[in-house]
DNA sequence: CTGAAACCTGAACCATGTTTCAACTTGGTC
DNA sequence: GACCAAGTTGAAACATGGTTCAGGTTTCAG
C-alpha cells in the first residue's frame, strides 16, 4: 500500500521541483517542456500498465517525443521510475500539509490529514499504485518513504503526548498502526470506492484512534 | 501490503493442498513431487528476486528439473504465480486460524490473531512479498483477499457488538482501519525488524483499538 | 514383463522491448 | 545570417528470457 506520505509540513518544504536525480539537467526551456512531458506520460503509463507492462515507447508515444529522446533525459526504466516517485512524493506532501498545519489541535489535525490524504487518493489513483509499487521496482526509496512517515507520526503524536492530548506511553507502535489505517482506508475509500463520504471515513476512523472500540460509558 | 489472511477459521476449512488451477494436474507420485519442488522454488525465486526480475530456469533450477518440465505443470510464469498466491493464502489462514478459535473472547482473540500473524510473517517473509507483489501481478486475487478479510473481521466486529463487548457502531471502517494496522505491523515487527517482542507489539496495538489514546483516565 | 501413458530433457525458437547512434533540427547568440 | 550547443529522430542492434518441441526415460497397471 502506499501514498500517505510526508504528511508532516516542515518549514522548511523544499520546492517542488524537485532537483533531478541524474546528471542530465535540460538546460533550454524545450528541454524542461520534454522532461516535464515524459514525467506526465510515465506517470501515465505507469499508472495503467504498471512497470512492467509499460513501456518505454509507450511514454514517449505519449508524450509525442521520439524513442531517442528518452535517452537525453534518463539512462534507463528504472531511473525514470524513481524520478516519478520522488515527483509524486512531493506532490502528496503538498498537498497534505496545509491541512496539517491549518488544525487546531494535534488530534484533530491528524483527522484532517487523513481526510486530506483520502481525497488525494481518490483523485490521483496513478499515485498510488506508483508509490505502491516501488516496494518491488525500488525498495530502498519505499522503505524509507514509510519509516519517514512513520517518524513524523510517532513526533506528533510524542508532542501530543506532552501536551496531555494523549496518553503518556505512545510510540513508535502506535505510529506504525495509524499509518497502516490511513493507507489502507486510502486504498478502500480513496482508491477502489468510487463515491464515498470521505469526511465522514475520516471522523470514524479518527474516533476509533481517539477512544478505541470499547463500548462507549 | 499483504498476507494477512482469511484470518478467520471457517469451519469448513479446505485441506492445505489446494485443487490445482489448470488442468494440468499430476497422475503419478513422482509428477506430483515434481509439482510440490516447483512451487517450493518458485515461494524462494519470487521471494528473494520478485516476479520480473525471477525467471522460470531460475525456478527449474532450483527446483532440479530441465526447464521444459516446468509447462509440464503451468501454462506460464502468470499461473505459477497464481498458484503460489493461493497456495500460500492457505498456509497463513491455516496458521493463524487457531489462535483465534482458542481465545476466550472476541478482543483477546483479535489480539491472539495478530500477534500469530506477526509470527508468521517473521517466518516466512518470501510470503509476505509475493502476497504483496500480486497487486500488480494478478491484481483480481489481490482485492478479493482483501475485501474477504475485511468481511471477516467486520463479521466479528458486529458478533463482538451484539455480545456487548465492542460499541455497537462498528463497521467496515473500522474493520479496514484494523486490516490496515495489522498489515503494517507485519511488514515493520515480523519482516523488517529482526528481533521484536512481538507480543508486545500485539498487545500494545490491541489495547490502543480498544480504548483509543486519549488520556487514560 | 510389457507397453502405453506420464514425465522429463534442453537446445532452439521467437517475441518483446530496451538501448545505441549517427545524422538531422531548433533556437538563441555574436 | 552563420555558428554551435542543445535537443531530436527512429531504424537497427542487442539482450533477455518465455515458450516450443521432438525425442528419450520412468512409472505403473494389467
Amino acid at each position: 500500500m502506499a501514498v500517505e506520505r510526508d504528511i508532516a509540513a516542515t518549514g522548511n518544504a523544499a520546492p517542488s521541483t524537485a532537483p533531478p536525480l541524474g546528471a542530465k539537467v535540460p538546460r533550454t526551456a524545450r528541454g524542461e517542456r520534454t522532461l516535464r512531458a515524459l514525467l506526465d506520460a510515465a506517470a501515465i503509463e505507469f499508472g495503467e500498465r504498471g512497470f512492467h507492462d509499460g513501456s518505454i515507447s509507450g511514454i514517449t508515444g505519449r508524450a509525442g517525443v521520439a524513442l531517442g529522446t528518452f535517452y537525453t533525459y534518463f539512462d534507463s526504466k528504472d531511473e525514470i521510475f524513481r524520478a516519478l516517485v520522488r515527483d509524486m512524493s512531493g506532490r502528496v506532501r503538498d498537498h497534505v500539509a496545509p491541512a496539517l498545519a491549518a488544525a487546531p489541535d494535534p488530534l484533530s489535525g491528524e483527522r484532517a490529514a487523513l481526510e486530506a490524504f483520502l481525497r488525494f487518493a481518490a483523485e490521483h489513483k496513478e499515485i498510488y499504485r506508483i508509490v505502491d509499487e516501488s516496494e518491488f521496482v525500488d525498495p530502498a526509496s519505499f522503505r524509507l518513504h514509510y519509516e519517514t512517515t512513520a517518524t513524523r507520526i510517532e513526533q506528533r503524536l510524542t508532542r501530543a503526548a506532552e501536551a496531555g492530548q494523549v496518553r503518556a506511553d505512545v510510540g513508535e507502535v502506535h505510529a506504525w498502526a495509524i499509518m497502516g489505517m490511513n493507507v489502507f482506508l486510502g486504498l478502500r475509500f480513496g482508491v477502489w470506492e468510487e463515491a464515498g463520504d470521505l469526511a465522514a471515513v475520516a471522523a470514524t476512523a479518527n474516533e476509533m484512534i481517539v477512544n478505541g472500540i470499547a463500548p462507549q460509558d
